[in-house]
DNA sequence: CTAGGGTTAG
C-alpha cells in the first residue's frame, strides 16, 4: 500500500485565505490548510491564531531561503497538523535542491504526505525534480509510480532524468509509456528525449513525431534536433535544420560549431564561427572551446593563440582550459601547453591525460611517465585514457619493461581493464622492440575482438623489421576487416611483386578497381599569415609551386653534398619501382617545408601538419633541412609528432 | 514543477 491511499480516508484539509496585509509581509502569498479540524474544536491548546503563525513564520522562512529556520518551523507544523500551500513547499525544495539538502528534501517529502495530507500534482512534481537533482532515481520513479495522477510536467522530468543519465532505453519506454497513457508530449518532453536517440532510425521517428505535434519551430525543440543529428554525424541535416531557424540564439550556434567540431570538420566550424560573428553574437566559453577544438585539429596554432587572448576575458573555466592544453599540445607547442597546465586553477583527470598525452605524441615519453608519477600523488584517480597516454608513451619510447608494467598491472592498480586500445599499444610496443611473435600472440590473446587498427599495428611492425611473411597475414586480416583500406591493398601488393608473385599482384589490382579503392593521397598544410596553405601530392595548383619546386630542387642538392641520399630502399615501400625517387621529391611535406622556409621570418619553427604517416625519407630531410637550416621544424602526422632540431627528431628515429 | 551547447585516445 502506498502513502497515498494507507492515509487518504482521515483527510478533510481546511483552506484558509487572508489579506496579505494581515500577515504583515509584502512579498508572500500564504494559504494555510489544516488536517486537524477535530482537535481545535476540543479544545487543544493551539489557538487559531497560533496556527496562522505557525503556518505564517514558516512562509516566511521559505522565501528568505533559510533552510536551516524553515526545517524547524516545518517541524512545528508537523506537529500540529498544519499545512503551508504547495508553492511555499516548491519554494522550500528549491532551496533544498541548492543546498544539496538531501535529508532535509526526504523530511519535506515525508510531511507533504503525512496524516492524510494529499499533495497536488504540481507539489509531487516539484518533489519528483528534486530526486531528480539529487540524481536518486530510483526514488523518483517509485514516488512517480505512486501518483494517482501524472501530467505532462510529471512524465517530462522522468524522461528528461533518464536521458541525461544515458539510460536512454529507459527514457524512450518511458516516452511510449506516456503515450498510451494518453498524455500529449510537449516542446520540453521532445527537447528531453531527442538526447537519448539510439540510432538514426530512432531519430527519424522522433523527428516525424515533433513535425506531426507541430512542435518543430520551437527554439529548444530544433537545437536538440540539430545537435543531435551532428552527434549522430548527420552534419548536413544538423546544417539544414539549423539553417531554417529564423530565431537563433547562441546555444544553436555553439551546437552547429561544435558539431562540426567534434566531427573533424574544423573547417566549417571555424566558417560557421565566421557565420556566427557576422551576424552579431559573442562567443561564450562553450563557442571558445569547439574554436579551440577546431584549431587542435587543423593544428592551426597561430590562430589558437589569437583564441587564447579571448579565452583570458572570462572567468576560469576548467573545460575551456583543457581545451587550450590540448590546442597547444597538438599544435605541438609543448612551452605553452606546460604553462597552461601549470597555472590552471583546477586540473581533472582530463587534463592530466591530456598533458600526458601531448608529452607523449612530442616525443617527451619520459616527461609524460614522470608526470604520470605526479598524477598518482596529486589524487585524481586515471581513467582510460589516461593509461592508453602512459602506454603510448611507453611504446613510442621503446620502454618495453615499463609498459608490460603498466599493461600488467592497469587492473590491479587502476582498477581498469585493458581495452582494445591498450592492447594495440602493447602490441606497438612488442612490435617496434622486434618482438614479433610476442605481439602476435597477444593479438590472439585478446578479449576483445582485434580490429582493422589492431592489425595495422603489426603490418606497421612487420615494415620497420621487414617481416614479409607475417606482414602478409597481418594484411590478409586487416582486408578482411576493412576491405576499402588502400594502403594495405598496396603494400601487399608490393610484398607480392617483392616475390614475384605477379599473378597475386593482378588478383589484388582487380580487386581493387573493383571495389573502388582509392589511395588518399598525401596531404600537408602550413598556416602562413592567417591563411592555410595545402600541398598535395602530384597537385600543382599552388600559385608559387614552380618556385618551390626550383628550391626544393636546389635545397636537395644542397642537401646531397652534405651527405643526403634519397632513401627508395624501404622494403615494403607503398610506391612502384621507377616512380620512386621522383615522387619521393614531390612529397606533399617536403613541399609544404620549403614553403614555410621560403614564407616565414628566419628563425622561425616551421610547423606542418598532414594526414598520412611521414615516410622515411622525408624523416631523413626534414633531420638534415633543419640543421642545414639552423631552423627548427615541427611535422604532425595522425599518430605523433616530429620535432627536427640540429640534425635530430624527438621521436629518436622511433615512430 | 519539466527542455538545448564545450574538454582527453583511435
Amino acid at each position: 500500500m502506498n502513502l497515498i491511499s494507507r492515509f487518504k480516508c482521515y483527510c478533510i484539509p481546511l483552506s484558509v485565505s487572508f489579506p496579505l496585509s494581515l500577515l504583515g509581509i509584502s512579498f508572500q502569498r500564504s494559504s494555510f490548510y489544516s488536517g486537524a479540524a477535530t482537535e481545535w474544536s476540543t479544545g487543544q491548546s493551539t489557538s487559531f491564531s497560533n496556527q496562522i503563525d505557525v503556518v505564517n513564520e514558516f512562509t516566511t522562512y521559505c522565501y528568505q531561503r533559510d533552510l536551516p529556520k524553515a526545517m524547524k518551523a516545518l517541524n512545528s507544523m508537523q506537529k500540529h497538523k498544519l499545512w503551508a500551500d504547495a508553492i511555499t513547499y516548491a519554494e522550500l525544495i528549491k532551496c533544498c535542491i541548492a543546498h544539496s539538502a538531501i535529508k532535509q528534501g526526504k523530511i519535506v517529502h515525508q510531511h507533504v504526505f503525512s496524516n492524510g495530507y494529499e499533495p497536488k500534482t504540481f507539489l509531487i512534481n516539484t518533489l519528483l525534480n528534486m530526486y531528480v537533482k539529487f540524481h536518486l532515481l530510483d526514488e523518483a520513479q517509485v514516488l512517480f509510480d505512486q501518483m494517482p495522477e501524472r501530467n505532462v510536467v510529471s512524465w517530462t522530468t522522468l524522461i528528461a532524468a533518464y536521458s541525461n543519465a544515458e539510460l536512454k532505453e529507459k527514457a524512450l519506454e518511458m516516452l511510449i509509456m506516456m503515450l498510451r497513457d494518453g498524455v500529449k508530449p510537449n516542446m520540453y518532453t521532445y527537447s528531453s528525449v531527442l538526447r537519448a536517440c539510439n540510432g538514426l532510425s530512432n531519430l527519424t521517428q522522433l523527428h516525424c513525431c515533433i513535425f506531426k505535434f507541430g512542435l518543430e519551430s520551437d527554439v529548444f525543440v530544433r537545437s536538440a534536433l540539430v545537435d543531435i543529428y551532428a552527434k549522430w554525424g548527420e552534419l548536413q541535416a544538423a546544417l539544414h535544420i539549423f539553417n531554417e531557424m529564423v530565431t537563433g540564439d547562441l546555444v544553436v550556434w555553439n551546437s552547429i560549431i561544435g558539431g562540426f567540431a567534434q566531427n573533424s570538420d574544423g573547417d566549417e566550424a571555424l566558417n560557421l564561427y565566421i557565420r556566427m560573428k557576422r551576424s552579431g553574437f559573442k562567443a561564450d566559453q562553450s563557442t571558445l572551446t569547439s574554436v579551440l577544438r577546431a584549431c587542435t585539429s587543423l593544428a592551426l596554432l597561430e590562430l589558437g593563440r589569437q583564441v587564447h587572448v579571448h579565452v583570458i576575458k572570462f572567468d576560469r573555466d576548467l573545460v575551456l582550459d583543457n581545451a587550450l592544453l590540448d590546442m597547444y599540445c597538438k599544435c605541438g607547442s609543448l612551452e605553452d601547453a606546460n604553462c597552461t597546465f601549470n597555472q590552471m586553477f583546477e586540473k581533472d583527470v582530463i587534463s592530466w591525460s591530456t598533458m600526458i598525452i601531448g608529452f607523449a605524441q612530442n616525443g617527451y615519453s619520459q616527461k609524460a611517465l614522470d608526470l604520470f608519477k605526479v598524477m598518482r600523488t596529486s589524487g585524481t584517480q586515471p581513467n582510460y585514457i589516461t593509461v592508453l597516454g602512459v602506454l603510448f608513451a611507453c611504446s613510442h619510447a621503446g620502454l618495453v619493461e615499463d609498459g608490460k608494467y603498466y599493461f600488467e598491472s592497469m587492473k590491479k592498480l587502476f582498477g581498469i581493464d585493458p581495452g582494445r586500445e591498450h592492447y594495440g599499444c602493447m602490441v606497438d610496443l612488442l612490435g617496434r622492440a622486434g618482438k614479433l611473435e610476442e605481439a602476435t600472440k597477444l593479438i590472439h590473446e585478446m578479449k576483445c575482438e582485434p580490429d582493422a587498427v589492431t592489425w595495422r599495428t603489426l603490418l606497421g611492425a612487420c615494415r620497420v623489421h621487414r617481416n614479409m611473411d607475417l606482414a602478409e597475414y597481418a594484411a590478409k586480416q586487416i582486408l578482411n576487416l576493412d576491405p576499402h583500406d588502400a594502403g594495405t591493398f598496396i603494400l601487399l601488393s608490393n610484398i607480392y611483386a617483392k616475390s614475384q608473385r605477379w599473378e597475386d599482384v593482378a588478383n589484388l589490382r582487380r580487386s581493387m578497381t573493383d571495389g573502388g579503392v582509392k589511395k588518399e593521397p598525401g596531404c600537408s598544410w602550413i598556416e602562413i599569415n592567417k591563411q592555410i596553405h595545402a600541398f598535395i601530392l602530384g597537385d600543382k595548383s599552388h600559385p608559387k609551386i614552380n618556385a618551390i619546386h626550383e628550391e626544393l630542387n636546389q635545397i636537395i642538392g644542397r642537401l646531397k653534398e652534405e651527405g643526403y641520399v634519397p632513401d627508395t630502399n624501404f622494403v615494403l615501400q607503398d610506391l612502384e619501382g621507377e616512380q620512386m625517387e621522383n615522387s619521393l621529391l614531390y612529397h606533399s611535406e617536403k613541399l609544404a617545408i620549403v614553403f614555410g622556409m621560403m614564407s616565414l621570418p628566419k628563425g622561425k619553427t616551421v610547423r606542418i601538419r598532414k594526414n598520412l604517416r611521414i615516410c622515411g625519407d622525408c624523416h631523413v630531410f626534414a633531420k638534415l633541412l633543419a640543421k642545414m637550416e639552423n631552423r627548427s621544424i615541427v611535422i604532425r602526422d595522425p599518430i605523433r609528432y616530429h620535432h627536427f632540431q640540429d640534425g635530430a627528431c624527438s621521436c629518436g628515429d622511433y615512430w
